[in-house]
DNA sequence: CTGTTAGCGCGTTCAG
DNA sequence: CTGAACGCGCTAACAG
């Protein structure tokens, strides 16, 4: 392996020099940097980030910590963040839990020992021992998509575009308006989507079923199970607010096979935009969260936290409601 | 920031004799090993593997390249290779290059200089300058999705797996098969696929015209266009082989918006299995590569590779035929 | 069984 | 403007 010592030696000059024009920093004569420079040209030499990171305790690299990569939020946050990331010239190391909640522990220290200069919390709980490890960590993080307490977030409004998009059903004619949400252990998705649409239906007056509220995990089918639910009621909905694109299309599926018409038998919205929404029949109405445009507002944020030193703020992101043809 | 000589003069001993607990080398007594590990547990102590890095020239860390990680392939196959890997203590640094090629180069040398003990490419294509870029750079290398001369290589079955879809095809009767494949230049995807096709049309003495063939981009619309083309023909097809789910997807679309049946005017199937394929209407007949499970494979050959010296070996992994009711 | 010593590759004073 | 010297945190001989 190339060191700084050998460019050193080929440029006829000392190990500081190199480091200099490497770093930009105090004089050195143009002859010698220009020396300097063709010998590092020629033989391809790149300075070692770990022996850099040893001395100035900067890693220049960020670590991520998320439950999955396999569904398009966290994969587009991340696209977003390690664009923005690259730009100034950190790396991402990745920490995929795999749904593994206990590994989120682990992985806190691992990316500690890697000396990451910060963290990307992708969260879906907010587990009270976790929030304290992260704190004692004393390391710049963000957390995303769930608010905590005493750390800087970046969140999703959850509660007003549920409640917008409750909203829109209503202004359609929809009084009866079932819902397929998540577990209320996820906030962000489970609890403030559901409030928002409860707060709405009651400020206007609407009663909700209690077989209307429906409640799934993260994935296609669960939202067919959940629309089987809801039309095994009396009293039936006429529309639907799912509160991921993958529960929508999950419900369609399922009112399809039993040959309702969308969105005139039951109108239907997801949350999300995923890429599939607008290649549905009908095109699915839904929430836009924007999520590579938070990736890189997740990255500034941290990048600022990490020369500011660690101000806790809360950054809700916009949301756009992308009206399609479902309800 | 808590070091190795805290510890050592907290437990009363030496530096190395905590490396030694730390690594589990070389003797140490039951009493100081014990002294050694309450300190580091009250602590918290971890060592910084950068320092570690420094000495071992090993930083346990894995560069993996790849266009996007918003398609289900990437993710998956990274999901896969990441379970692996944190099997053996290992983490990913991730170097997203969005589609743009000239990243493969820059962060080939990114990797280098974080020292990353392997790399993993997911290729589209196989540049030549950035193969010999890759050879330079003396790093142990796993090439995931294109054979590469000379490198070790997880690649997919393209040729027969088509082939099989296609003689699938045919032996459900059709005997006019239309193809929409993508460009060329991405020799597994692109070349390999339609060669499959080619090949095991002639096989059976059907010809096909050129009208059937189409070529189209890694996007759902993509397939919609792509159909939209094919059915301008007089000499229609009765089926069509896309080369990616979401091709098919979209011509799928295509074929609902002209009131066509599936399958009984048109019988189409997709390759890649994705999470959607099963929930379409109908269902999509296509090709599951098993990703996660290359990933593994991935990490293992890596890793065999990194302490047996670089093998250039092809390994080819299965797939499954996934008959469902398109076709 | 344990401590001492010597770097790994780099950045940063501090004298020249 | 430049080089010598030191140390970041750690591991690996080498003596004890």
């Amino acid at each position: 392996m190339i060191t700084i010592k050998d460019i050193a030696e080929m440029a006829n000059v000392s190990r500081s020099t190199v480091s200099r024009v490497l770093n930009n920093s105090g004089y050195v004569s143009e002859d010698a940097r220009k020396r300097v420079e063709q010998v590092i040209k020629d033989t391809g030499y790149v300075p070692s980030t770990n022996a850099k990171a040893l001395r100035t305790k900067k890693s220049k690299v960020i670590g991520v910590i998320l439950p999955t990569i396999q569904t398009e939020t966290p994969s587009r946050i991340v696209t977003g963040l390690g664009r923005e990331l690259s730009k100034h010239g950190y790396q991402i190391l990745l920490a995929n839990t795999d749904h593994q909640k206990e590994k989120e522990m682990e992985y806190l220290q691992v990316l500690k020992i890697h000396q990451v200069d910060g963290i990307v919390l992708l969260a879906t709980n907010t587990d009270k021992k976790l929030i304290e490890a992260i704190k004692k960590l004393n390391i710049p993080v963000v957390v995303v998509g769930q608010e905590v307490e005493g750390l800087l977030c970046v969140t999703y409004d959850d509660y007003q575009s549920a409640r917008e998009l409750t909203k829109y059903f209503i202004d359609k004619g929809h009084r009866k308006i079932a819902f397929i949400g998540v577990d209320e252990s996820d906030r962000a998705v489970g609890y403030e989507r559901k409030r928002g649409y409860l707060d709405e239906m009651a400020a206007n007056g609407l009663s909700v079923e209690q077989s209307w509220v429906q409640k799934g995990v993260f994935n296609i089918h669960s939202g067919y199970e959940a629309m089987q639910k809801i039309l095994e009621t009396n009293n039936k909905p006429t529309a639907t607010l799912a509160v991921t694109d993958r529960l929508a299309i999950g419900a369609m599926s399922y009112l399809r096979e039993v040959g309702f018409n969308i969105p005139t038998d039951m109108a239907i919205s997801g949350i999300g935009n995923s890429e599939m929404s607008q290649h549905l029949n009908p095109p699915l109405t839904t929430i836009d969260y924007e999520n590579e445009k938070a990736g890189e507002e997740v990255a500034k944020q941290l990048l600022a936290s990490m020369d500011s030193q660690q101000v806790a703020k809360k950054i809700v992101m916009d949301y756009r409601l992308i009206i399609r043809e479902s309800v």
